[in-house]
DNA sequence: CACCCGATTATCT
DNA sequence: GATAATCGGGTGT
């Protein structure tokens, strides 16, 4: 068991909603991760939702393939894709039933436990950048392509993602999606307001 | 089969 | 601001 008890882990009944939605309500969740014996407490601050073969810029947009395969399959459970050859993105896969395929990037998170070990992952990165960005997340939780298809709401799972009863509620900004160049206007990436943890401007 | 480019980031200048 | 690192899919030959 990872998590206390007055954090409870998200059912799949969760994921079973829009895709936009489900990212807009992930927004203050927390991530638990048991990954290479490490334990690992962090906050959902920013993150995209990725439709269906409609939504050019989703990796689904192509069709179901080996490598995007898991945002067909159920929701509740890992996408996780090798970005530009180097960094491990995590997606949840989410979507309404009767559609095809969705998932939630997951761009940024705050560090609440496990300091010693992502600053070990990260390197010399200090400060916000330690998990500011969805390639800086992966390597902070120790994600790889062996952690694809993992699902989120079992108890024993080495990743979950569970309510924070600590957390007060901030406000959701609503923007277009980062580093995409189709479908460019659809105002799918949310973050919380004023939080520092968030992908930071070029 | 070759070429292009991407849901990115660190490290230069 | 610019660029390298690095790999898999899309597109056209």
């Amino acid at each position: 068991m990872n998590q206390s008890m007055s954090e409870t882990i998200l059912p799949t009944s969760f994921f079973q909603r829009s895709t936009e939605l489900v990212a807009q309500e992930l927004l203050g969740k927390l991530i638990f991760s048991t990954l290479d014996n490490a334990y690992i407490v962090v906050r959902i601050v920013e993150t995209e939702a990725y439709g269906d073969e409609h939504d050019a810029a989703s990796h689904a947009a192509f069709g179901k393939k080996k490598r995007n395969d898991a945002m067909f399959g159920p929701v509740g459970h890992t996408y996780v894709y090798l970005s530009y050859g180097i960094h491990f993105c995590l997606n949840i896969v989410a979507r309404e039933s009767g559609v095809t395929s969705g998932g939630v990037l997951i761009r940024a998170v705050e560090p609440l436990k496990g300091l010693q070990t992502i600053h070990k992952r990260r390197g010399s990165v200090e400060g916000f950048n330690l998990t500011n960005g969805p390639g800086k997340v992966g390597q902070a939780l120790g994600l790889g392509l062996a952690h694809n298809h993992i699902p989120l709401f079992c108890q024993n799972s080495p990743l979950t993602v569970t309510t924070d009863p600590h957390c007060s509620s901030s406000s959701i900004i609503k923007s277009t999606r980062i580093g995409i160049s189709r479908n460019v206007h659809a105002p799918w990436r949310f973050y919380l307001k004023d939080n520092q943890w968030v992908t930071p401007k070029r």
